[in-house]
DNA sequence: GCCAATATTGGGATAGTTTACCAATTGAAC
DNA sequence: GTTCAATTGGTAAACTATCCCAATATTGGC
């Protein structure tokens, strides 16, 4: 596995940002020809570097005006628990992270809805109605002060 | 504001899973042909229901093995205290989320860090620093078990 | 410090994709 | 049932990605 030179961590920097840049585009801003920017795409892509290209969407324009973070104890943590956990929300389109933690619980999620009432669903037919959960606590954000996906390179 | 329907909500759910796939293939997957397909993308990205298009990066691949979440709490909640706060921790790279918080703490960050010590740093030379913070409890995640963008269309 | 071997770069040609235009079709209101 | 508005589909042109090959730069051995 060979390492990330300056240019790479360049075009990383500058495709978190905005992946739409064309080839052109980005071979002027890293100082290269389209042809060695190119192939240093490919190959941060081959190498699973870039792991994916996606859109990302506006919270509010699809009216999920709630983001809460839960934190979870389980009442057993053996393997086979914690991987039924996972498997379980896994699933659940709801459930944008999950973490598992140190401290004093277990599992760490960020879930999203669009009301209170949708969420109070998504505790009651789906997380209240697992096995093995010792407790649940939930965590209202107000507001969302930043959100980046783009990881310091 | 018009409403989403069935099609632009499946464009929104393909794009936020790979914004690389071309017209055609979107067009064929949703049963329109290229024109109104394009038209409808379009028009998703200047209501801004679409807000960008960006390349994901493998945080292993970057070294980045410690991820944190920190509770803050501030010594004064007036809104010049909590803009205060906002701005600083926007120009920090490490600090990946940021959430204004109902209940007994004020913030939630994410941070990531490629080590114990490097996260050290970032807590001595900058979290610390921060005037007007009463207290601040890092939590360590030993794995992330889902990690998503993709909001529920 | 020089040379050979290797890796990386740059330019140009081609295939593929996006985008704009216009006619045709669909759906809704009266 | 007819008219109007909105949406759709096809085509062509402009743009972009991608591949190949020659030229350049880098590395390791002596």
């Amino acid at each position: 596995m060979p390492e990330l030179d300056a240019i790479d961590r360049k075009i990383l920097a500058l495709l978190q940002t905005d992946s739409r840049l064309t080839m052109q585009e980005l071979a002027d801003k890293v100082g290269l020809s389209v042809s060695p920017c190119h192939r240093r795409v490919k190959l941060l892509e081959e190498r699973g570097v870039i792991s994916r290209y996606v859109a990302t969407v506006d919270q509010k324009a699809l009216g999920l005006h709630v983001s809460v973070f839960i934190s979870i104890k389980l009442a057993r943590q053996k393997e086979e628990d914690l991987n039924r956990f996972a498997r379980a929300i896994s699933k659940w389109d709801e459930v944008l992270e999950c973490y598992l933690m140190t401290g004093n619980r277990d599992y760490l999620l960020r879930v999203v809805a669009a009301d209170l009432a949708s969420y109070e669903t998504f505790l009651k037919t789906k997380l209240t109605r697992l096995d093995g959960i010792a407790s649940i606590e939930s965590s209202f954000a107000l507001s969302q002060v930043k959100y980046s996906i783009a990881l310091p390179v």
